[in-house]
DNA sequence: CAGAAATATTGACACTGTCAATATGGGTAA
DNA sequence: TTACCCATATTGACAGTGTCAATATTTCTG
């Protein structure tokens, strides 16, 4: 067997991540500490620094493997042979579902704090999201500019959009009157231009 | 005079207000404490406490500082007389402005975690907020879905998008050369739906 | 089987938020 | 003025935190 039950505990890193992810969500980021994830898991308070140097780095892998599921949210049950605009509607919802499952996690995901930015496996997981959301914008409307900027401003656009819908239902910005079965895809058209004002 | 100088220090909850905002711009949220603060502003480790209970209550004070600078930002040198449109064009312009020049303060204003959710007058200039924006998305574009609807998911989806431009830009998650002049004015009119896919 | 490397523990340190007990000073009424 | 009360500030203590150096233990390798 490659990875697993070897050494001591026998795939230690998996089960602090484990650890960590289910005491964010439960107390929240300011209730998770490395001491309680050691104690959760059974082995002593200094063990994290073996496997994540110190605490931004245990943040880190969290947030990335955070990522990874996120992308998988976004491309579930997507057919690569469908259509772009299904495969869009199916990002959409994935993605605000993920926000919605995992709310702690996901503030932490876009978070300049506490996070090693320049991690390169976070940042490939981010970019890998951003693939997808890229192909979702691809046949955005376009009013206005040249040609060549519609594929970066659609994916500003719809990125943008998507992330603070995310963020604002899960933080409960918005009065659930409002929210009576809306979803992302009710939102996502409503926003053009008025020329004639 | 009327609440300047008084009592020992004179007007120590501002001075603390101050203290804290410095050292979180500065250092991040995991860089500010209060005994920093106390050791800044030249009191006591334990005299926060009296001002504003614990740490949650310093940062929801400052918080909803934010939000009232916030709304000055998107009302700055906006004329009531002035058209819709262009009262629009400042609000966002100014939202955006305010999320650049304070970006640890507005990530914490739209955390979940460490802040007093329920506080009244925290309540009350989110709600301020709100109205502005809902004052700048009275006009902008519907395709679908009944009238009586427009004014609410407009809401939502002007804050959405702004929300997410804001802390994204602000995150540094979009390449500089997307964003070479770009402004969230030429963000806003690129959403629409494509109905002929 | 022995040495090396990876992994885990122990103990310590400085720092943190919070609290109870105490001290200090201004405001107010006699 | 004097005496009192109350808001405000300080002190000292406590449990909890991340981090590190030193040490111990287990697994891997030759």
């Amino acid at each position: 067997m490659a990875a697993a039950r070897n050494y001591h505990h026998g795939n230690l890193k998996e089960a602090f991540l484990k650890a960590a992810r289910d005491l964010l969500e439960r107390d929240g980021l300011s209730g998770l500490s490395l001491r309680k994830c050691a104690e959760k898991v059974g082995v002593s308070h200094a063990a994290p620094k073996n496997h994540f140097g110190n605490m931004a780095g245990l943040l880190t892998a969290m947030v990335t493997t955070g990522y990874a599921e996120l992308a998988m949210m976004m491309t579930a049950d997507a057919n690569t042979n469908a259509d772009r605009k299904r495969r869009r509607d199916q990002a959409l919802l994935g993605y605000v579902d993920f926000a919605q499952a995992n709310p702690a996690l996901y503030d932490l995901m876009f978070s300049r704090d506490r996070l090693v930015q320049d991690d390169p496996d976070l940042l490939q997981q981010i970019r890998a999201c951003f693939v997808i959301l890229a192909d979702c914008s691809a046949e955005l409307g376009w009013h206005h500019g040249s040609l060549e900027d519609k594929a970066g401003k659609g994916q500003i656009a719809i990125w943008s959009l998507v992330h603070g819908y995310a963020q604002l239902v899960t933080a409960g910005r918005f009065k659930k009157d409002n929210m009576k079965g809306l979803s992302i895809l009710d939102i996502l058209p409503i926003i053009e231009q008025d020329d004639q004002n």
